[in-house]
DNA sequence: CTGAAAGCGCTAACAG
DNA sequence: CTGTTAGCGCTTTCAG
């Protein structure tokens, strides 16, 4: 019955359970994937031994049989960045609470090593795959095609093809911005903006919409635009501030790409003696909460990486519960406004 | 010799590519695992029709043939906190370049889920397990002792059993700051920590021994620690400051456990209009690079958690690469201390 | 309610 | 250099 007899104690297996308790293995397969035409008596005894014996069933096995894995591969270009950590943990969160496995790759800003990446994963054998690309989708359609696991884009540029996909909506993030500087009675606003962000010159646009709306000029020397990349974040903010200070027209209201670049540019408004927000007030972005509560409690643009990730998550699980067509579906989460000191003043 | 005649095409088999290519799937095998006995001819053709179709060898399968997945589990108490997404960045990154894919979860700080997360890890059958964990390990080796995977705790809490390790010399981090601030000429040295960190006591045992070694006295009035711990590691630093300058002696130096409690502290000193570094020289944790870099560069000790992981994926993989007895092996990684202008004067 | 047979896709160990 | 045989541990299907 048992097929080794008298070797050495490798792993416990499924087989071991039933000669043990004079049962066949498949009455341990029902029972532990918990069905029904078992009598309560045989159930207790299989659970009781798997328990003594710290059973756990050879997943490779059983992904060989079924031909799903329970794994679900996730590809982000960065584990530095905040903003795809903190997606990154909601969506690990939401996927093992469903009882799946998450394979994580960096891909460190790199499109081969991404490609890399994306086959590893095919070729594990994931269910599904999430993927926050750094690279156009057509690309990415070559290297998928071939595999049948569902693809789901997560903060990507913007797509090529149709294809399942969760983004935040980019354009909302300048005219939520623009907006509320708007609302709270700046006349001249200015922004610093970073090279990195894919999507700052579409965001750029919609800034400028938003002020045409509010009918103000855009004013192309109050967007300071960091060319070389060398400088810090924080430093960014700095000298940007410096510039705007010497040009004709000071601005009252200052919108800016990152948290940190904000936190830089209100430490140099403080040292050349400006009031916040009396005299100008400051936006952010990311609304990083351990930036945002320092000193002057800094508004911000939240960009919800979170939820992006709670929707990513639940997209997947979705598109692997059903064996319907799966219609493809894109998701777009809007920024939210945070508003704190930096732009606490009346209209 | 094909088994499924006139199926639908599902997923390509080396079987599929054996039969196009009137060869038996061994050959193919040979071929993509790099044995040698393949003639050249061959190997270049069973490659073309790989790429062709697409193929990509099916992992679950491997794994059951051989005992190896190939798949390295990670389990880290929390997804939020910088120290740990930057060791998980170190891990994956090695690990990956060593061609293992890497499991990843969260514990959330709750020992409850740790341990089913380890569950789980194990029964995915990982070849190896690296665990950050909130628990003592007594209750580990439980877990644990039934599954021949290595175990690899990293930044855990004092182990009670020899194990397999990679921490941070937790003391030395109390000595570090102490001894710095010591030599630049503080002779009033005070501390801000929270109540978070587990080995805070420990530290601060380094803490007064080092005081001592110096000749100092330690003021257990100058010890603000944090109870509550609703307010923000910024502002702990904010109101450590208040009380300390209420006190009798006011202090020329303080430690802090955390890099952000030491801008609350900086900018609560700056709005009393106390001089950095002159009058009061202050030192933080974590060397956080996004945080030391504003206003007044900030002096940290680096807990080099990159490194910890770096240590903690070679010491994996030897591990798994050798059959040798795998002698339980314990790496102590050491803080350095970074000096910016916040502790920058002459002794 | 319980069990016997078959086989998922791959590779170790040999034959030819 | 190439192929044959056997079976990893599990689950699907169908009979008792």
């Amino acid at each position: 019955m048992d097929k080794r007899p008298g070797e050495r104690p490798t792993t416990v297996r499924m087989q071991d359970i039933a000669t043990d308790l004079n049962l066949s293995k498949m009455t341990i397969s029902k029972v532990l994937r918990g069905q029904m035409d078992v009598s309560a008596k045989t159930k207790a005894r299989v659970l009781q031994r798997v328990k003594e014996l710290h059973y756990r069933p050879n997943i490779s096995a059983r992904s060989l049989r079924t031909g799903r894995t329970l794994n679900i591969g996730l590809v982000v270009p960065s584990l530095s960045d905040p903003t795809y950590t903190g997606m990154a943990r909601t969506i690990v969160q939401h996927l093992r609470m469903a009882d799946y496995s998450v394979s994580l790759s960096s891909a460190e800003f790199d499109p081969e090593l991404e490609r890399r990446e994306i086959e590893q994963q095919l070729s594990w054998q994931v269910d599904a795959l999430i993927l926050a690309s750094v690279q156009s989708s057509a690309e990415l359609l070559q290297l998928t095609k071939s595999s049948q696991a569902p693809l789901i884009h997560v903060l990507s540029v913007p797509n090529l093809f149709k294809s399942n996909s969760v983004d935040l909506g980019g354009e909302e993030v300048g005219h939520l911005a623009a907006n509320h500087l708007v609302r709270v009675g700046c006349k001249r606003i200015a922004s610093v903006c970073g090279p990195r962000s894919l999507s700052a010159d579409l965001r750029l646009k919609v800034f400028r919409a938003a002020l045409a709306e509010a009918g103000q000029t855009f004013r192309p020397e109050m967007t300071m635009t960091a060319d070389g990349g060398t400088t810090s974040e924080y430093e960014r903010g700095v000298v940007a501030v410096q510039s705007l200070l010497k040009g004709k027209v000071r601005p009252d209201g200052i919108i800016c790409d990152t948290d940190l670049t904000a936190l830089g540019v209100m430490d140099a408004l403080c040292a050349a003696g400006i009031e916040i927000p009396k005299e100008i007030a400051v936006i952010g972005c990311g609304n990083d909460a351990r930036l945002c509560e320092m000193r002057i409690p800094l508004s911000s643009v939240e960009l919800s990486s979170a939820e992006i990730g709670e929707r990513a998550a639940k997209l997947a699980l979705k598109l692997l519960a059903k064996d319907k067509p799966a219609k493809v579906k894109s998701v777009v989460v809007s920024p939210t406004l945070v508003v704190r000191a930096s732009t606490a003043r009346s209209g």
